[in-house]
DNA sequence: AATGTTCTGTAACCATTGTTACTGCATAAG
DNA sequence: CTTATGCAGTAACAATGGTTACAGAACATT
C-alpha cells in the first residue's frame, strides 16, 4: 500500500499525513462491477482512489437510474464526505467501473486532519470544487444537449476513462446510465454507425472518431 | 449591519468571528432582479445572505438558461467560494429573487478563517454540502421529472421562497428559468387553473393548491 | 448439432415537448 | 380616447424520444 498510496498522493500530502493514512487507512480492492456504496447505506468512511474507476449512480423512486460521474486516481467522493460531515445516508450509489483500488478512511480522522493538514483541507476543498463542476456537466448534458449529443459525450467519457476505445457493453446497460429505453440506444448507435463515427459489435463499442 | 449578521448568524459563529466578519465585510444591499453575479466574472468575495433571496443560473453556449436553486438568508453561495479557492471564474450568474441585503467577505480573509475557525470551516462544509443537495434535486427534478411536474415544483418553490402564494411573474420568465418556451408554460399553466391548482391574472399566478 | 438465452435491429405507433402563427386582451404611452 | 406594446390563449404541426412487438444473430449449454 505504501508505494501506491505515495505514488498517487504523495505529491499533495506531506510525509506525516501520508502516515497517518498509511495507519488508519484500509486497503481495498474490488472487482469491476461490485457495488461500494448503495443509496441509503449509513457512510462510514470516505475512500481515496489509487486505481481503477468508480462511476457514481443517482436514482429516484421508481428505481430510474442516472450516471452523475465517473471517479478516477486522485479523486475521492465529495458526495460521501458530504454524507460523512452531515451523518446522513448516502445520496448516490457507487459501482466499480474497472478493477479499482483505494484506501478507506474512517470518519474520525477526516475532522482532525482538517484542522491539523493545511493539505488535508485543500485536497477536502478541491474535491468539493470538483465535484460541483462534475455536477455542474451534468447537469448541462440532461437539460441542454439532446439524446443523441448525451450518448456521444458518454462514449467518450468511457473511453477516457477506460484507456481504450472499445467499450464493452450492452445497449442496455448504456440506456440505464442515460436514463432512456434501450431500443433508443440501439437507434442512435446504429446512427454513429452509419455516421463512420463508431463501429458495433455484439458487447462493443468500438470508438473511431467522436 | 451589526444586529442584522449577528441575528442571521449568531447562533453559527463565535463572538470573534462575528467581529471579523464586521471589520472586513461590506453589506451590499440590491434590489430584486439585480444581477449580482455574472457567468465569467472573476469572483472577489463571498456573500453572507442575510435577507431576501438569490437565485443561481446556469447558462450554455447557445444562451439558453436554467434555474438551479435559490439562497436565502443564512445561505453562502458554495459555487462561489469553490471559484475564490480555485481562482476561476464564475461558472453561474447570480440574480436577487427579491431586495436583498448580505455581507460580502473578501477571498483573502476565507482562508485564514478556515484554519481558526472551527465555526468557520463547519459552515463552509456545511455550504457545500446544502450546495450539492440542491444540485441532486435540480439534477432528479430535470432527468425524472415531466415539465408539468418540474413546474409545479417550481411553483411551490417560488411561493416558499418569498413566503408568498402569489407570484408575480409573466411565462415568459418561468420559460426562461425551466429553459422551455413560453407557449409550454402557458399551456401547462392553464391546465393547472382547471385543475383548481393555481388561479392565473396577467403577470400573477396564485397557488391554491399544489 | 440442437436448444435456449441474450443481445441487437427495426418497424409502427404514441406521448411529450417544441415551434410557428395568429388572436384578443390589458396596460402603458401618446 | 387612440395607439402601441407586451402578455396570454390557442390551434396546427414538427421533432424527439419512449413503447410495444417481433425477428434474427450471436453465443452458451447440453
Amino acid at each position: 500500500m505504501h508505494e501506491e498510496l505515495k505514488e498517487a498522493y504523495g505529491f499533495l500530502f506531506e510525509k506525516e499525513l501520508l502516515d497517518e493514512i498509511m495507519e488508519v487507512g484500509t486497503l481495498k480492492k474490488v472487482k469491476a462491477g461490485e457495488v461500494i456504496i448503495e443509496i441509503g447505506d449509513y457512510v462510514t468512511g470516505m475512500p481515496l482512489l489509487i486505481n481503477g474507476a468508480i462511476k457514481i449512480l443517482r436514482e429516484d423512486k421508481d428505481g430510474d437510474e442516472l450516471l452523475l460521474y465517473f471517479l478516477e486516481r486522485g479523486d475521492t467522493c465529495a458526495m460521501t464526505l458530504s454524507c460523512c460531515l452531515g451523518r446522513t445516508k448516502s445520496e448516490i450509489r457507487a459501482v466499480a467501473e474497472t478493477d479499482t483500488t483505494f484506501v478507506m478512511i474512517p470518519i474520525a480522522k477526516m475532522e482532525e486532519w482538517t484542522s491539523r493538514y493545511k493539505s488535508w483541507r485543500n485536497f477536502v476543498f478541491a474535491a468539493y470544487h470538483a465535484r460541483l463542476s462534475e455536477m455542474l456537466d451534468t447537469i448541462d448534458a440532461i437539460a441542454f444537449l439532446n439524446m443523441d449529443q448525451r450518448l456521444m459525450k458518454y462514449l467518450r467519457d468511457r473511453a477516457k476513462i477506460n484507456r481504450d476505445d472499445e467499450i464493452q457493453s450492452t445497449h442496455q446497460q448504456i440506456a440505464y446510465d442515460l436514463h432512456t429505453s434501450r431500443v433508443v440506444i440501439s437507434r442512435l448507435l446504429k446512427k454513429l454507425e452509419i455516421e463512420g463515427k463508431i463501429s458495433l459489435q455484439r458487447n462493443q463499442i468500438k470508438v473511431i472518431d467522436l
